[in-house]
DNA sequence: TTTAAAAATACAATCGATTGTATAAATAAA
DNA sequence: TTTATTTATACAATCGATTGTATTTTTAAA
């Protein structure tokens, strides 16, 4: 049944040239004559020859593999990066290997101890929610692997992040909804120790103070901003407070919150105004449709595996940290003229 | 910067024992004392030892990871299957790695090569749309790999096919719509390679055929179930033909579609009723929500991961397929009592 | 105390590819 | 024709862990 594979001293072995001989042609080294060349590669491809990549890397001390690690694929704004990191990595020859850490610590540690003992070049990680000891990551850069940090950036010495403008799109967002009339906005916040949640709350505040609308604690609810976060936070903000708008981290939280509002009876945009944060496919077809702001995550994706592949090859660690744009799609869930 | 990693032969030195001795102690092998285990042990901890797989995969052979091949990871059914997987070999000890084909059969070829250069232990798939060829599969297979197909299932000799009960699924969902006095149901239907769209669509023929309603061809539109093809197809299917039914191999097709009938003044269920295939999440909250075959995702990650395992393990090769049951889960879409 | 048996550890080959160095073959220069 | 130079190929070590066999040490039995 387990037929052996094919290698390169199998090779060697039927054409009497020595195995060396046989690794250099398959690498196309200018070191074989083309004549010799042309027999091996043909006498390879007759036995079905498949590089053993396992002896090779290690040898060459190289995976040319480089891991995603990020809390779960399935979020679209996720799979969107991904598609980016794809295609730039599959254009520079490298592999990609995809973790989901499920916003958990111990998972991420284990996933990154995994990736450490299989020696992949470096990695593009978007941290867990739960995450705020760095020793994990530090042990794998301090071997001279370079990560690159998206969505949720980092404060370690040497390292890159990839992120967008949280401040500035939930500024606009905030914004958006004061210049709609919203005088109450309550606001749904994640985890503070990710900066992407901290930095998308001062957005929000610096909007209501810009505005000269006080601010009030009580409208500000964390939580993980799942979809059961989403209306239990819809629930207690509808309890105590009255409120005319909301801002969500999050669409997922804003959808669920829609919906708990619209069996509460509150119409949305002209009771409550909603702007949400991603732009999930679903924020179109939701009725109302969901006013959010669009992140780029296909060109986050491309460029974070330019930068990580940039550094691999070079073995340059200059801090390449960049802060792209968002943009605020305005549909029905704020409209109210 | 690229500090040297510290192998069994480091600790070998330092301790003054020779590395097959500090291997096996690291192996937990009974041919170690105790005490020298724990001299080792902690030694390796002092010096951050961290195994190099590549050279253990190489030695034994056996990587002890297992891939899986989709179309596309956002996909709510392929993220669900894709988590039981991952639960059920973390259990067995298995690494997992994760592609998509995006339903590319050249992606999907590439990706087979890659994968057995790399030496995976094993593949779990659900093939290309566009694949026809199973040349690549074979050449994985006949290297004494084994291959489990999940979803959309093969029919090349000794492999395992995890899928659900398409036929009868399809069948029900018909039904269900006949039940509700539709008599004129339209079909969107998958391309025909893929065995699970030939089953729907003979599922929904045969419930016509059982309530003897005739057959009408020009009600059965192919595409590749995409956003767009289910706008495509609503469109054709109101410009030519009365119907009152709609069903839709997926999700995705029949929730576009609903959107342009809504545009174009259908009421929904009244004017036309629609069932769709799936469950992705946004079926519980489009407008009306949606009507839809709920297939046991997870379910079928963890039966199909045990599968594989088990025939890397026993290297049997018994054919251990098998058809899951799925639930038509009925909501407002169909619900014209 | 000596010998036999068992336990612990060391030696050395191996997995498959890569690569610096050495040798042989081919070509050019003297 | 002989020597120098270039080119092509062979030799052998190496990456790091594993594992069958050999050797040493320890323990038990005589």
């Amino acid at each position: 049944m387990n037929q052996k594979k094919v290698t390169i001293h199998d090779i060697s072995r039927v054409l009497g040239i020595d195995s060396s001989t046989v690794s250099r042609a398959l690498n196309d080294s200018d070191r074989v004559t083309r004549k010799t060349k042309e027999l091996i590669l043909n006498k390879a491809k007759e036995l079905g020859y498949q590089r053993n990549i396992l002896a090779s890397n290690l040898r060459t001390n190289k995976t040319q593999t480089i891991a995603i690690v990020l809390p779960r694929i399935s979020r679209y704004f996720f799979a969107t990066v991904i598609a980016g990191i794809e295609e730039t990595a599959q254009e520079k020859g490298f592999n990609v290997v995809i973790c989901q850490s499920l916003d958990s610590y111990q998972r991420e540690k284990k996933i990154i101890h995994n990736l450490i003992s299989n020696r992949v070049d470096g990695i593009l990680i978007s941290i867990a929610m739960e995450t705020t000891n760095y020793e994990h990551l530090e042990s794998f850069q301090s071997l001279g692997n370079p990560i690159v940090f998206f969505d949720r950036p980092c404060h370690l010495d040497n390292c890159v992040n990839i992120t967008i403008d949280n401040y500035a799109a939930s500024f606009k967002a905030t914004e958006h909804l004061i210049l709609k009339g919203c005088k109450h906005i309550a606001h749904f916040s994640g985890k503070q120790n990710i900066d992407l949640y901290k930095q998308r709350k001062e957005g929000y505040l610096g909007a209501l103070q810009k505005y000269q609308i006080p601010i009030d604690e009580n409208l500000i609810f964390e939580s993980n901003l799942s979809e059961e976060d989403g209306v239990i936070m819809a629930k207690k903000m509808l309890e105590n407070h009255q409120i005319d708008g909301l801002y969500s981290s999050n669409d997922t939280a804003a959808i669920s919150a829609i919906q708990y509002l619209k069996m509460q009876r509150k119409k949305i945009p002209q009771d409550i105004a909603v702007v949400g944060f991603n732009n999930d496919p679903i924020a179109a077809i939701i009725e109302p449709s969901l006013t959010t702001v669009n992140q780029p995550g296909f060109e986050i994706g491309k460029i974070a595996a330019n930068q990580l592949i940039l550094q691999i090859e070079n073995k340059t660690s200059q801090n390449n940290s960049l802060i792209l744009n968002s943009e605020l799609i305005i549909r029905d869930s704020s409209d109210r003229s």
